[in-house]
DNA sequence: AAGGAATTCAAACACGTGTTTGAGATATGA
DNA sequence: TCATATCTCAAACACGTGTTTGAATTCCTT
């Protein structure tokens, strides 16, 4: 499962082929067929432990009330690029799945988006509430927290025409607070923009 | 050339294959190997005729001096949602398939970046420069420029996620303006957000 | 230690893919 | 009209894939 996960967030469900990932455990290809009955099995079964692993060990920082909402912002930026972007010891592949499936969806993403995701964002969304004050519909709320999401998604999603752009996201964990501060000022004034407005 | 675009941006350029293609063109297979020399012929093929065309027809705005860049910036993105979500008449799949290079880039990603993706980039530049005002620096300008994008592209390719989360991205013409104007408001504040603090 | 279940193994299977073939059809130009 | 180049076609090829097989091996319980 070490070794599948490794391919599947390397090279995405469809490229990573079975072979290859029995050769890198050192067992049988027969042995995925025995004990995940399918590719797919095997797929969904390292994807389910990955993101349970990861959710153990790396909480997302719970928002309380009376904490400054704009530097639990700036935390929650700089834990979802540090998922996404860079491989960390204790789960190295687990954000690169969630990425993988939201580019190409298999029939996991639901299971992901519900555990994983929806929780995340519901986080999110406390954050951002506090943000707006008086102009906290729902729905803006909500499209505020996409927002947030989509820009630090898309560092991920989006790193090949961001490197050839000029602007290669961060590799190093060292080097993302620099990216997430800057992510986060313009977040931040965004979405205190709509509460100025109303 | 019409089939092959089609399917490649429903598909994608792997999960596309020669056969449905030609079937769908009423052609034969081996007309890919004669006039294309190969699968990844066709396909560089279409996507330069189809990013062609689409320029051709369908310019990025040009920023003047003297325009009010709120608008410009508005009027920036709502052209990308629509190029991306909204199959378009002339060009139906020219933008998804920029979409697709950009989530799993193939060979042709380059020859994008740097005809299609760098002059509307660029275009974006000045109009965050605008913007900017005196906090305008070449990187700061860049990265907004990033965001802008990403914020945009994120609504295309974090479809599927999305959709869970109860905010679908509109798939019909009529429907971006009220997306536009969102994420204009918010995209707004944040880039004046770093004019006011320099 | 013996019997039986669980697991592993190399090999083959079935299928889909892009590509190639070589003959046939069609258009072109003298 | 005829010869040549261009194009089309159905069929087969070569390869990679996930899956299946049935025997061999290991492990555990009695």
């Amino acid at each position: 499962m070490d070794a599948a996960g490794r391919l599947f967030a390397a090279k995405g469900f469809e490229e990573a082929n079975v072979r290859e990932i029995c050769r890198a455990a050192g067992v049988n290809i027969a042995a995925v067929r025995h004990h995940f009955g399918s590719k797919e099995g095997l797929y969904r079964a390292v994807v389910v432990r990955s993101h349970k692993g990861f959710l153990e060990q790396e909480p997302f920082p719970k928002f309380e009330a009376g904490d400054d909402p704009a530097v639990a912002l700036e935390r929650a930026i700089e834990q979802m690029l540090r998922i996404m972007l860079v491989r960390r010891g204790a789960h190295p592949y687990a954000g690169q799945l969630i990425s993988r499936e939201l580019r190409s969806p298999t029939a996991v993403l639901d299971e992901l988006v519900e555990n994983v995701m929806k929780p995340l964002r519901c986080e999110l969304e406390r954050i951002v509430a506090a943000l707006l004050g008086g102009a906290n519909s729902p729905r803006l709320r909500g499209q505020c927290a996409n927002f947030v999401i989509g820009l630090c998604v898309f560092h991920d999603l989006g790193k090949e025409a961001l490197k050839r752009f000029g602007y290669p996201p961060p590799e190093r964990a060292a080097d993302v607070p620099k990216l997430a501060g800057l992510i986060t000022k313009f977040a931040l004034s965004g979405i205190v923009g709509f509460a100025a407005r109303g």
